[in-house]
DNA sequence: CTTGACTCTGGACCTTGATCAATGGTCTAG
DNA sequence: CTAGACCATTGATCAAGGTCCAGAGTCAAG
């Protein structure tokens, strides 16, 4: 159920996940990969799990997780047994930074889009709205 | 209605504003904050209008303006009559781009839910659909 | 006048997530 | 065997938005 992993080179890795050879090498740096086997000639041989990893990370990054959490993750998932709790707890975290961040977005959207609409487009810079939320005094934040 | 502008210097427009001193002289590198007048000791020499300016700065970065986009407004407002318009396109052209990224944490934001909700907490990793997330092969994006 | 706080310049350094260049060794098809 | 493709390492570079430092001059209070 699973074959001795086939060895493949850097860039046949690259090549099948879609990502640049340095930027492998620069995960491997990083600690995101562990360090492969290599042959004589200092050649990185991969096997099939590193394509898994690579993904993983892919897949991590889409969800939103910098590459210090997704180095953590990795190293839960590892552990595999002690690890769903805490990968659970990483990802509810993840969450709230997402809504928190998505709040304060919308936030900023609605005064910009208030700040739009009363625009009137043309005529003195005293009646700009926009110009004027940006140059007038008072401010408390 | 104008005093003959204070004459501040940059330690204590800094504290005013409550920015680092070296952010206010980058800004003028950056061509954010024109150069100021000098004392006969080549010291910066500010007036209010520098304060304001420096909120401007502010407000617009809170807004999620970049430096290179606030530079821009900076000159539109500097032209004042002819600026109105264009203020009025950038910050259209900014709520946009604003909403488009809300949309794209939503869709974060609703497959990490999903993953959260689904995954008991413990037990084996096979049955922690975040790991599996993370994990499984077959890919389409 | 002295002391301590402030400012000047120029340039190095930081973070994040890579990407590229230079130099040289390796592998494989013909 | 050799050309051309591939890989190795070290170190530089990028974008953004600053932050920090050294060495030297200045300012204000006592």
């Amino acid at each position: 159920m699973s074959m001795p992993t086939s060895s493949l080179t850097i860039g046949a890795v690259a090549k099948r996940v879609g990502v640049a050879i340095d930027t492998i090498r620069f995960y491997e740096r990083e600690g995101l990969l562990p360090e492969p086997l290599r042959r004589a000639s200092g050649y990185r041989s991969y096997g099939e799990s590193t394509i898994s990893q690579l993904r993983f990370i892919r897949r991590a990054k889409r969800l939103g997780f910098t590459l210090e959490e997704i180095r953590e993750l990795l190293a839960l998932s590892a552990d595999r047994q002690r690890g769903v709790k805490a990968v659970k707890k990483r990802a509810q975290q993840r969450l709230a930074a997402i809504e928190e961040r998505i709040v304060e977005l919308q936030r900023v959207r609605d005064g910009l889009a208030q700040l739009v609409e009363s625009c009137p487009g043309h005529g003195a810079p005293e009646h700009c709205p926009i110009l004027r939320a940006l140059t007038d005094e008072e401010d408390s934040a």
